[in-house]
RNA sequence: GCCCGGUUCGUCUAGCGGUUCAGGACAUCGCCCUCUCACGGCGAAGAUCACGGGUUCGAAUCCCGUACCGGGUACCA
């Protein structure tokens, strides 16, 4: 067995069945291949394996390709699609056949299946090898009609193996491998040979994949010895598992690159996420945060890791907030802006003030961006600038509001706010300075504290007990929705001491 | 069953025979900042390096075995 020569300029794959959306499984091969292709000036393919007609649509053929371009990974050439290479398969199909290293088979399924058992209840592996059958059971299963199928003829002693770029050297004794199916009986190739040609078709120098494959590869290293062809590279990644250590799945949440696309994930940090799965940067000092292009540059296969990798929801967000805040703000309100037009219309807002709308729009969106994890909470985050609430925390509420002496302060507070907030056109600077000073030197006079009169007005403008810098909130909200507010809070919670 | 892998804090990981009674990050908890939350800063807790044998003056690091987990064993990919 040889290798490709080294040197030659890096091709990788990503090559995808068509079978459903990108997962992040998927996804995360695709960016190792293309992190390895743009570190080492090489080309990045993809090819897609179709031939599984059953289970294949071209729904799901569009799904990744839209996903993979989300996250910036558009294939370097032409898509390769596998369904379209049937005459090349064939090809191949018959030069095998031709040289001996391949021959037809006969032997029904039922019969399969009874030499499987038989194997297993003796302890043994079950291979199939040439000679199983008889001449004379070869030439009545012939005679029955019934089509065959075409196997590769595996060598019988010795090793089959290969030096993995991760797990380094895979081996087994060939007489577990036994001859394969290369072709079913209608002449369509199946995955271990069509992988294997196409991969030598397109030239490909490293394949990079899940370790789900690594045994397949085997079989794959004796295609391309039939064939008389060096083998590629291979590289296998560990698997990306759920939080039970299962394999990841749609009960774990979020599978499809679309999905977390959809909750407001940023494409820059699913992939800085999802690098740092099964591998980690050279070097000493740590490092998390990583832009694309720190990504490329860092990016090794010897440093990937062998063992499978859990999944960290809360990492992954936790990561996306670090992202949105790195981001210019015109890009965040390039997609919140719209978010919350669709959420609310054109509801709430400061009407015909100025600085108008979509001055209040940015502001509001500003007053969020230290607080948000996903680009979707902006939306959900900021409903009380929408609207007023209409129900408020209630632990807060019995807290803060459950004697009338704290009512009476909630309506003096109201009328101090209503007196001081400046007239005019004042900016979010002054309001806030004018109100703080103003309430902060009655508080002092009154011998309230401070946190006391400040707490209710949040839950009035904003029916929580967590909201940004409060008096922010209230230049957003506006002096007479403040003030109405305050107002309804104050009705609200005298209603409630009546009735207990 | 047989073949092939994997196993360091709850999670992602650093570590590639001694400078590590194991470092960082997320999550958790505490303190600071502070009108709350968040951001930021500081700190705490958290791993007998799956287990058992070797090799070695010395092992998370090398070797063997066991357990557990995963993959393959298809006319799926």
């Amino acid at each position: 067995m040889t290798d490709i020569s080294a040197g030659s300029e890096v091709r990788v794959r990503f090559a995808p069945s068509p079978t459903g959306y990108l997962h992040v499984g998927g996804a995360r091969t695709a960016l190792f291949n293309w992190l390895y292709a743009r570190h080492t000036g090489g080309t990045f393919l993809v090819r897609i394996e179709d031939t599984d007609l059953e289970r294949s649509t071209p729904e799901s053929v569009q799904q990744i390709l839209d996903s993979l371009e989300w996250l910036g990974m558009t294939p370097d050439e032409e898509v390769v699609y596998q369904t379209r290479r049937a005459p090349e398969h064939k090809a191949y199909v018959d030069a095998v056949m031709a040289s001996g290293h391949a021959y037809h088979d006969y032997c029904p399924k039922e019969k399969l299946e009874a030499l499987r058992e038989q194997a297993k209840t003796e302890h043994r592996a079950f291979v199939y090898r040439r000679g199983l059958l008889t001449e004379d059971e070869i030439e009545r299963f012939k005679a029955s009609g019934e089509p065959g199928v075409i196997r590769l003829r595996a060598p019988e002693t010795g090793n089959t193996g290969y030096d993995d770029l991760v797990y380094g050297r895979i081996e087994a004794p060939n007489e577990t491998i036994g001859d394969f199916v290369i072709a079913r009986a209608d002449g369509s190739p199946l995955y271990n040979f069509t992988n294997a040609v196409d991969d030598m078709d397109m030239g490909i120098t490293h394949v990079c994949r899940g370790e789900d494959h690594v045994s397949n590869t085997l079989r794959q290293v004796l295609v391309y010895e039939a064939l008389g062809r060096p083998t590629p590279q291979f590289a296998h990644l560990p698997l990306i598992l759920g939080t039970d250590k299962k394999r990841l799945s749609k009960r774990h949440g979020a599978t499809s690159v679309m999905q977390f696309h959809e909750e407001g994930v940023l494409p820059e940090a699913l992939l800085n996420f999802m690098a740092l799965l099964g591998w980690s940067p050279e070097g000493s000092e740590p490092e998390e945060v990583m832009s694309l292009d720190r990504l490329v540059e860092a990016f090794t296969l010897e440093k990937v890791n062998k063992s499978a990798a859990v999944f960290d929801y809360d990492k992954l967000h936790w990561m996306n907030g670090m992202y949105i805040r790195q981001l210019p703000k015109e890009e965040i309100y390039k997609v919140v802006v719209p978010a919350l037009d669709e959420a609310y219309g054109a509801a709430g807002g400061p009407g015909d003030e100025p600085p108008g709308r979509a001055q209040w729009l940015r502001d509001i969106i500003d007053l969020e961006i230290e607080r948000s994890r996903t680009m979707k909470d902006f939306a959900v985050n900021l409903d009380y600038f929408f609207a007023a609430p209409t129900e408020y925390e209630e632990k807060a509420a019995k807290k803060l509001l459950s004697t009338q002496e704290q009512i009476d302060r909630v309506r003096q507070v109201t009328a101090e706010i209503d007196k001081a907030w400046p007239a005019g056109a004042a900016t979010r600077d002054e309001v806030h300075d004018v109100l703080d000073a103003h309430l902060r030197a009655w508080c002092e006079a009154n011998g309230v504290k401070f946190g006391q009169a400040v707490h209710p007005v949040r839950l009035a403008l904003t029916g929580r007990t967590a909201s940004p810098p409060l008096f922010d909130v209230l230049y957003n909200v506006g002096k007479i929705d403040t003030v109405a507010r305050l107002t309804a809070l104050a009705d609200y919670a005298e209603k409630r001491l009546v009735v207990s």
